[in-house]
DNA sequence: ATACATGCAAATTATTTGCACGGGA
DNA sequence: TCCCGTGCAAATAATTTGCATGTAT
């Protein structure tokens, strides 16, 4: 039996094809997954599969609005489902590390930059940076040059 | 005589050369500017000068604490002065326009960041996404597939 | 059957690195 | 003089594109 996205995908004029079923299963499996991650994923099944094909299925995926993208760094960015995933990534600026904090946390400011500048926030594209509270609490020496 | 960022440099061991007089000057004229940008400047006066000089001078700018980097896209970063540009970049994902809204906005927000994770937030480093009020007054027909 | 999807290789874009030469301190 | 800084070319990484072949419908 068809799943909705799948109707949804041939109702479009678009084919299901293995490498596009792989490639949402591996996003959904994985978690802030690159295209790279989701590659070397899909291959533990289907090997043959090429990273280009990775590419423009993301790109469908995410037109379809099955999934999304966020950018946690200054690398490649993330995947996951769309439905999933409803929250702000905090990354440390010394670990990496990813706190996922509740979008709501962030409802009083997106408010006020609305009311302020007609502007309407997606606090989840882009991660909020900083520095997590372990790296805080080890005094480092190294001081941000890009902090007040 | 000697800037005050002149004599930094030598007190540190580095030398003041032409190249990382005529960078320093392009980020500082230039707003927002990509390493690219900054190339193109640099070269109206000086035309022999490489990129690869520039990433390097850049990064070494940016050690000093002269200059900063920002994220405001996917695109490549942009460097500014470290003294200059306190302010969070509001992008809109359909016209790309950037708003500079005050960094105190987000004061009652990385507060509460502060007091719930112990995370200590840079707000100016990523931008924050969304959609321009005149945009979204255009009642755009191509909803965003990454939005409640 | 027929168009769309894929694999593959080459092109792009952004950034980094090795190396030899040249110029500041 | 000495060695740091630069230009240059090649290496890397991430992504995109052209094209011939394969395949879902």
């Amino acid at each position: 039996m068809d799943t909705d996205w799948q109707s949804n995908l041939r109702k479009r004029g678009y084919r299901l094809t293995p490498q596009r079923q792989l490639v949402l299963e591996a996003v959904d499996r994985l978690e802030h997954a690159t295209p790279d991650d989701i590659l070397t994923e899909v291959r533990r099944t289907a090997g043959g599969v090429n990273i280009s094909t990775v590419y423009r299925t993301l790109e469908l995926l995410e037109e379809l609005g099955l999934v999304s993208h966020a950018h946690l760094g200054h690398g490649a960015p993330t995947y996951h489902l769309a439905d999933r995933h409803r929250h702000i990534h905090l990354v440390c600026r010394d670990c990496t590390t990813v706190i996922e904090a509740d979008l709501e946390v962030a409802g009083p400011f997106t408010a006020q930059l609305r009311e302020t500048f007609g502007f309407d926030t997606d606090m989840k594209h882009f991660a909020i940076f900083g520095r997590c509270g372990s790296c805080s609490s080890k005094c480092s020496s190294k001081v941000s040059p890009d902090e007040p």
